[in-house]
DNA sequence: GTCTATAAACTGATAGAC
DNA sequence: GTCTATCAGTTTATAGAC
């Protein structure tokens, strides 16, 4: 047994060895893709040799699935956080985008690295449930969409079909982030979902002027 | 010079070497990724070997760079049939939103090899302008918005904006098409886009009833 | 144009010293 | 826990026969 028992998915610290492995491995995954990073560049990245990645980790998958067990732990926290917002489904829509962007500023590559993994080939990545970083996603803005119909402030639609064109718009969004990180518009979101709105929130703001 | 002139993108018969080797590299590099994907099951699947590769194209990386312009060119071609259509705004996003995705049904596995290059890693693959495919899609919607504004059947917001919230919706049925194909619904990108009209166009069509 | 055979480099992974 | 040294397998690419 070469770890006494399992480590806790976010390490405390965050300077030791096992830490740097799992940094080094997420920008390298992100950035290269999982088949076309090797254990050498990690190693290397991490400035440390290559027997320690197989003790720390069973060996390159196990990195990747620690990695991968954070991501996933992240965003159950991110999105958990914004289902507790009160106020209008506009309102708790944004809140959710604020909440989801703010993670994606501060956990650019582990956010890059999903985001290849759903939207790009396997590339000779492990299995992993990854359908459930969308899941998570159109269950959230579905369960806030079915609250505001009771509420009575949104159409009267499909609440599935309202969460898919809501999350385009936020898909297209975090797109248009990775795709030209130079163009970023902090803006963008909030206006893309007030557009999208307006139709789902009938003639209300329409009406003014 | 192993070659006397440039060979067409799209080799007329279809099934010489050539046209098999871009077959087989365009499913490989779709399902596995451009890294992941290794020349022998290139060859292997076109059922030649390996030096009838090197021979044809300069190397991996040139039946790559070969794939990628007929992808382009197919891409112009689409959306240049679709830019003729007269009606309404909506009726002609709708119009483009159905020659592309009669596109992604003909020819999926190199649209599963944009999208994955696209939105995901780099893994490896040749430079290559991907934005190109970005930028046609943008420029075409917009194009179209702007014409709609001059009609005066769409709300008064920057043509970019709308461009932004309508591809949103595109892209998100790509996705959803990519990532669950057992749910495709043909129906999906209509409604998603008649959802989001609905706010473009204002309270026209919502005061009815 | 297509083949067999092989070169040269790189890959993930491990043994064993410290 | 971390190192050096090395293994066996795979990779891209080419030389040379036909």
């Amino acid at each position: 047994m070469t770890q006494s028992n399992k480590q806790p998915i976010f390490p405390q610290t965050g300077n030791d060895v096992r830490e740097r492995l799992i940094q080094a491995g997420t920008a390298l995954f992100a950035t290269k893709g999982y088949a076309a990073t090797s254990v050498r560049e990690i190693v290397a990245r991490a400035g440390i040799t290559k027997p320690v990645l197989y003790y720390h980790f069973k060996n390159k998958e196990g990195l990747f699935q620690s990695i991968m067990d954070g991501a996933a732990c992240l965003q159950d926290k991110i999105i958990a956080e914004s289902m507790d917002a009160e106020g209008s489904t506009l309102s708790r829509v944004t809140c959710l985008f604020q909440q989801f962007f703010r993670g994606i500023g501060e956990h650019r590559n582990i956010t890059r690295m999903i985001h290849n993994l759903l939207f790009g080939p396997p590339q000779g990545a492990p299995d992993y449930d990854l359908d459930r970083f969308h899941r998570a996603l159109v269950e959230a803005v579905e369960s806030i969409y079915k609250k505001g119909l009771k509420q009575g402030d949104v159409r009267e639609v499909d609440p599935s079909e309202a969460a898919y064109l809501i999350l385009g718009t936020l898909d297209f969004c975090v797109h248009l982030d990775l795709l030209h990180p130079e163009a970023y518009d902090p803006e963008r979101p909030g206006r893309l979902l007030e557009l999208a709105f307006r139709g789902l929130t009938g003639d209300g703001p329409t009406r003014s002027r």
